[in-house]
DNA sequence: CCGTAATTCGGTCATACGTCCGATTTATAT
DNA sequence: ATATAAATCGGACGTATGACCGAATTACGG
């Protein structure tokens, strides 16, 4: 008897996505609420609503399904730190807005922050990650040289190679972060602002 | 029968040790090569030579066990970054020393950084080792303000308060690190150097 | 010596986990 | 309408894990 139920039609909420969107999406949220080690296949299938046996159906296995996730991370960051520094224009308005950008996800959106730093964890141990992730530190570092170093026509500055340089802002961006996530001391984030001494 | 077996009296190599420091350092060693989600009890029992049992005995659970490790971290690192910064008497050589202490452990001895960031991480998903961790990273802190900035007889440096510089170099200290750590790139540590341009 | 407490051990239990399989339902193309 | 493929589901299997227990061994004070 094929019966037509009627809220297989009605769009229901978010039900527009594809199944294997919506594993993606609840393995996003589990690992990033309680970090990759915290999270089974069980608990991102009843997030997601659906069998656990789709997720190896979609993903193949856990490592796959994580690499997925993984992947979603680092182009969310890469867009949305591209976007952050193409906002301003002088070298020293775009480290600005770098650093504007940092701390306001810190504050509001601390999820995405410590998905960052829990893949990166995962990454020391596991060389399939360990690609991954040091590729994002790298594309990271060339958008910093690129967006804020490129105008001011030098190569070097202090000695340092602004390739060096740059990587040492992410350094300072992301060991800062991570005190503030831990500390919550209103007065560390100030510590984000001090970076633009480096470009005095 | 109280047969003495020769084995018993003959100090075999690193035999000295009660059982449960034993299993304290293969705690250690476990998590510090394989990551702390990657390592049971099992493995730690095989790893120290001892029955599976003991580790609930002398540590309770593995909760317990853990934090013993991370207890352990934490000395070592005030003990040795304080020793390092005690060698030299002008802020600029104690900030030159801090670095070199930084590089050279990265080099030598990565493991070490290895739990830093591991123990790290889980401190952002569990609050009992979320307050250990936050200390560490406050005393670290303080050690490099009272250290680098006691001697330069002023509160701020370009208009922030030296506890928030202190915070920065240790950030950059730790996110530079673990550049490092993901990316051979022989370059790379030269960003842990050009953090002494925050002392010009 | 002896008895009591501390230590050490092997084994077990309940559970949680990742993966896989067969059956059923749904979609698609002819 | 029918056949074939894709998608979805519930359930099972084997294993790894943390915690625990009772027995055996050792250490030690009287």
């Amino acid at each position: 008897m094929t019966e037509l139920r009627g809220d297989a039609i009605v769009s229901t909420e978010t039900n527009e996505q594809t199944q294997s969107e919506r594993i993606l999406l609840a393995a996003n949220t589990c690992i990033s609420t309680r970090g990759y080690a915290n999270v089974s296949m069980r608990d991102i299938a009843d997030e997601a609503g659906v069998a656990l046996s789709q997720l190896n159906y979609y993903f193949k296995n856990k490592e796959g399904l994580f690499k997925e996730v993984v992947r979603m991370m680092i182009s969310k960051y890469l867009k949305e730190i591209e976007a952050s520094l193409k906002q301003e224009n002088s070298p020293r308005k775009r480290a600005k807005g770098l650093i504007h950008y940092f701390k306001n996800m810190l504050q509001h959106n601390p999820e995405l922050f410590r998905l960052l730093y829990d893949f990166t964890g995962l990454a020391i141990w596991s060389p399939v990650f360990s690609s991954l992730l040091s590729e994002l530190f790298k594309e990271l570092s060339d958008m910093i040289e690129k967006y804020i170093f490129k105008d001011l026509q030098l190569k070097e500055l202090k000695g340092y190679s602004t390739k060096t340089l740059s990587r040492l802002i992410l350094g300072s961006m992301f060991g800062t972060g991570i005190q503030v996530l831990l500390d919550q001391d209103e007065e560390l984030p100030e510590a984000l602002n001090a970076m633009q001494i480096l470009f005095e």
